[in-house]
DNA sequence: CAGTGGTCTAGACCACCCG
DNA sequence: GGGTGGTCTAGACCACTGA
């Protein structure tokens, strides 16, 4: 077996690759089935344990999700066992039912310094800006001001946002095509101003949590940068250390 | 994986609970390279390929590490590497000089509703509580309060504390054998009292992170209740969700 | 060089799901 | 029953480490 590429790369990374490729191209959509293991060994030429190594990792980055006795499917933002990955806030007295998002405003701009910094995109490129608030049980518990590539989310309007009653993530999925891999939330405490302080029913200067997240799609592409502002008086933010 | 009644265990998480075992027991010390997978799988008369996949796992667990051409090794505290396992926080200009551990106060108490509850012991049983501060580049950042069992941290005295410059998950291995797994953490918004500012050289009410924190060694036994104050002017807290 | 973990294969069998 | 993923084995070879 020849591996010519100057740094060695096993042959289940390189399966994982075209598996990856071909989940980019679309050819199989989020929810669906992909090949059984013995198929995509055949397509490739490979053995189906290097084909199992390659769905194992893609698994494990919570690309695939395998059903014993069925088969292996894509990921998607509507299975509502995804919800919580990327919301972490939990109420005090653990009621699970799924939070409410409701949509405020939604309006175009050109990106400053920051949100072009931040989405890798060029100061002055079209952006949307979303404002939405999320609900715990009516109670208002999250605001906030997400920065969308334009380019990216051609036909996004406040009427499409407001038609939507599950998460952003399945929308975009849904809508746009676009899948969210991983991100990376920088939190910090602040003081509620006076917008915040109206939205959230808090005082004014009542510490908040304040995050910042920016979202990647395939090939670590930031498609998403929102900042939220939480309020922890009935809820916490939730993380696992392992 | 899942929490249903284990109608079935594969070989390979048997192997699995046996090396668990033996490491709980102390039979390799943290650092120690533990025996060749060829060895484990003469000693468990299972193959290679069986004793392989259950390190695997333990691998991704962080309880062993893995290096190509050496052996397999039990995964320390006191490795460099591990710092940042448990600690978020990260300064805005990205400076990666390692925090200063600065003991301030350690005594013995009885435990009360709170402190038995999350370290599942009696009320009123013994317990040490530390107070020391974090600082990062000598600026004071952390001010930390910890709830530890007496009974496993019998010699633990701000002595022992004042005499380590590690860690503190460092010296709880090295000095009380007590390995931290996994940790949860509880993050809100508070407003800083008079003793976090005076602590922390911030004015009084600035927002701060409220963090606390239950780590847990083998056995999901829970050994360390903390909470931590973050003063997030100069740094945030940085997580990454995949 | 020998010893370690890492990859790849082929085949057998098991657990699970569904028609 | 047939198809899926999941486990287990045995053997060959590769990549890395250190003496």
């Amino acid at each position: 077996m020849s591996h010519e590429a100057p740094t060695f790369s096993p042959l289940y990374r390189q399966i994982k690759a075209l598996i990856l490729q071909a989940l980019e191209a679309g050819e199989w959509r989020p929810g669906q089935a992909i090949p059984s293991e013995q198929e995509l060994a055949a397509r490739f030429s490979v053995s189906q344990g290097t084909v199992r190594k390659a769905i194992d990792e893609m698994a494990a980055d919570n690309l695939l999700v395998r059903k014993q006795g069925k088969g292996t499917y894509v990921a998607s933002h509507n299975d509502p066992r995804a919800l919580f990955r990327f919301l972490r806030l939990v109420p005090n007295d653990g009621d699970l039912s799924p939070p409410q998002s409701v949509p405020l405003d939604c309006w175009r701009a050109k990106a400053g310094q920051e949100a072009s910094r931040m989405l890798g995109i060029e100061p002055g490129a079209p952006i949307i800006i979303v404002r939405r608030l999320l609900k715990f049980a009516t109670r208002p518990v999250v605001i906030d001001e997400i920065y969308l590539p334009g380019e990216v989310f051609q036909g996004l309007t406040a009427e499409v946002l407001q038609g939507w009653n599950s998460s952003l993530y399945s929308l975009f999925e849904t809508r746009f095509g676009l899948r969210m891999i991983r991100a990376q939330e920088r939190i910090r405490a602040v003081a509620a101003d006076r917008g915040a302080s109206e939205a959230l029913k808090v005082a004014e200067g009542t510490p908040l949590l304040s995050v910042e997240r920016v979202t990647y799609t395939y090939g670590d592409k930031p498609v998403e940068w929102r900042r939220g502002l939480y309020s922890t008086a009935d809820h916490y933010y939730l993380n696992e250390l392992n």
